[in-house]
DNA sequence: ATAGGCTGTCGAAGCGCTTCGACACGAACT
DNA sequence: AGTTCGTGTCGAAGCGCTTCGACAGCCTAT
């Protein structure tokens, strides 16, 4: 193992030198870095993270608290994980994983020992348990995900409100008059992750103003989850011309099943999905769709991170804002007028 | 923060002495050992771990490689990831997300700083450049995957060898004689990762014993692919009634195609998927598969690496068994004898 | 010519912990 | 009684780095 001291040494400085080469933090003569650059390159030489952090109470590392259940979005949150660890390395920051599985007690054993400079939760419920820890620490912190009150602190997340609002303006605007939502599986609203009631929300508020009838129906994954629940929908609004749906474990077994009542997409009725982009070009049917822009939720996390660990970047609450593409699912309500 | 030292006041005991209460290297009285353990709940003792990796030269930490790209099988690296997390947490050892993206590097980083203890590779291809590194460090590490010289090395792998000999046999049970493999994207083959080549080796040479014509079409995931590669398929092979899928996101398109070219499942044609039981349940057919062990291998993984850093623990390939689950997407071929 | 200000470098202190050797004490032997 | 042993505790020496204050040397302004 090779140490400063012996770089040190062997580009005739003393340590402090060469660890104002590392760090940048005092001015260097050209020869005098150079020098200990070629040392470093030499023998190979690699900062102790332990010593490092120990020495100057940073350790360069960020934490990332992924929800322990994989029964939604996995592909999402997955996404977002390696954007999160991309960008956080390109910013010069590691990426601890933490399952929720701890729940709160990961926070205080990070924020205590010094393991991580700061934390990024993801799945955060509506009264999230972690919060008051959060807003007690001094660390900084940012939310993926959006909960009920989020006075000081800081949070990333699709407008979930407007993406729904979105889709009930396109169904709308192609003469579709009923429609049924396709939702999360009711494990999900009982959470109260709180995403799945903003597109409810967005979508029922818009709906109204024009003049759309909704019906909303949480939905497990799975085939037959879908088809007891497509049932008791047609049951219900046999005009039923338009879907959203929210859970991607779903939208396959939808298309399936409306195909093999006859229902032709976009012809008879149609549908948007509000999953990645990724999902929606590899579907039996081309999925008009509000992305889901994992990658970028991540990215954005580490930034303001990273501006709050440097000092400037202040509280607040990014809402990106949803972007509907239209592909084959959807089309205007046919018959009619 | 609070410190060893302040803890150590406060219990009125030497500092060395909290630390082995910590630790458990020494033997402590009961009554110490109550009183510091009670000055520590007080004062919210948390070790800080820059400290303790300075001193003791061990983090505590295990690096997790895991692909950047998301291509494929993704649901299978979550699901791993989150068994590594679990475990390693289990174990005392948290758990740093590296994204391939920066390839032998990031192994020389981890190494070089202690950083990490230990490391587990993922998406192992058969000749990896990270290989040589891994094995001239006296670090320890576990590949989840199977390189082509396992020499010095620890593997965990599925047996995808005798995941395919398991298809064949399952097939030729119920009576097929015509069978076509739908494999990974062309990309994944080009790469090298093995576990596609061997799932078909495994295959071809048990089909080749039991009678089998076998056809291999490598193929995207996605509608529009498998399309192509199913037209083609029974252009060359019209006979073909068994399929076997390894690719995930070919799974519910394939389905789809077959039912609309008017083909039945099982009745007509099998369908064997390898992938996760949660894909297999979840599919618009229930499908007959061979599971992807995902949760046991990541769990293996961490054991083996905290069996090496304990000192016991020598290099090995643990292959695991596959075991294939019939559901109702295979059975005895029709019209036949 | 001299005071003042930069620039580049160094030495030393200390971050909070682990761990080694020392040692005091009582128990169990001769 | 003295020796030996084991047990429980302590002090001190680092682990490898950052960072602060000091200062030598030079340049510029007076």
């Amino acid at each position: 193992m090779v140490t400063l001291a012996e770089v040190a040494q062997h580009a005739g400085v003393s340590a402090s030198t060469v660890s104002y080469v590392l760090s940048g933090k005092r001015s260097i003569s050209v020869g005098t870095r150079q020098r200990v650059e070629r040392s470093i390159q030499e023998l190979g030489y690699h900062p102790n993270a332990g010593a490092r952090a120990l020495a100057s109470s940073r350790s360069n590392i960020i934490a990332l608290m992924v929800p322990l259940r994989t029964d939604m979005y996995v592909p999402v949150m997955m996404e977002i994980a390696i954007a999160v660890a991309t960008t956080a390395r390109a910013h010069g920051y590691d990426v601890l994983l933490l399952t929720g599985e701890e729940g709160p007690d990961a926070v205080r054993r990070v924020t205590g020992s010094g393991l991580a400079d700061a934390m990024i939760l993801m799945d955060v419920e509506l009264d999230d348990e972690r919060l008051p820890l959060l807003r007690q620490t001094d660390q900084p912190s940012v939310l993926i995900g959006l909960p009920a009150d989020t006075s000081g602190l800081t949070c990333v997340d699709l407008d979930f409100g407007a993406t729904g609002a979105l889709c009930a303006e396109h169904l709308a605007a192609l003469g579709h008059r009923d429609i049924a939502v396709i939702g999360e599986a009711p494990a999900v609203y009982e959470r109260h992750t709180g995403f799945a009631e903003r597109t409810l929300d967005g979508l029922r508020s818009r709906a109204r103003e024009l003049g759309l009838r909704v019906l909303h129906r949480p939905c497990e994954g799975g085939y037959d989850a879908m088809a007891a629940t497509l049932a008791r929908i047609f049951d219900e609004r046999p005009g039923t011309t338009g879907f959203v749906v929210q859970n991607e474990s779903a939208v396959e077994p939808l298309l399936a099943l409306l195909r093999q009542q006859g229902r032709a997409v976009p012809e008879d009725v149609s549908v948007i999905a509000v999953c990645p982009d990724q999902v929606a070009v590899q579907a039996s049917v081309r999925l008009t769709s509000v992305a889901i822009p994992a990658h970028e939720m991540g990215r954005r996390a580490v930034e303001r991170l990273v501006a709050k660990l440097d000092g400037h970047g202040k509280d607040e609450v990014v809402l990106l804002t949803p972007e509907l593409t239209v592909r084959s699912s959807t089309g205007p309500v046919s018959g009619g007028s």
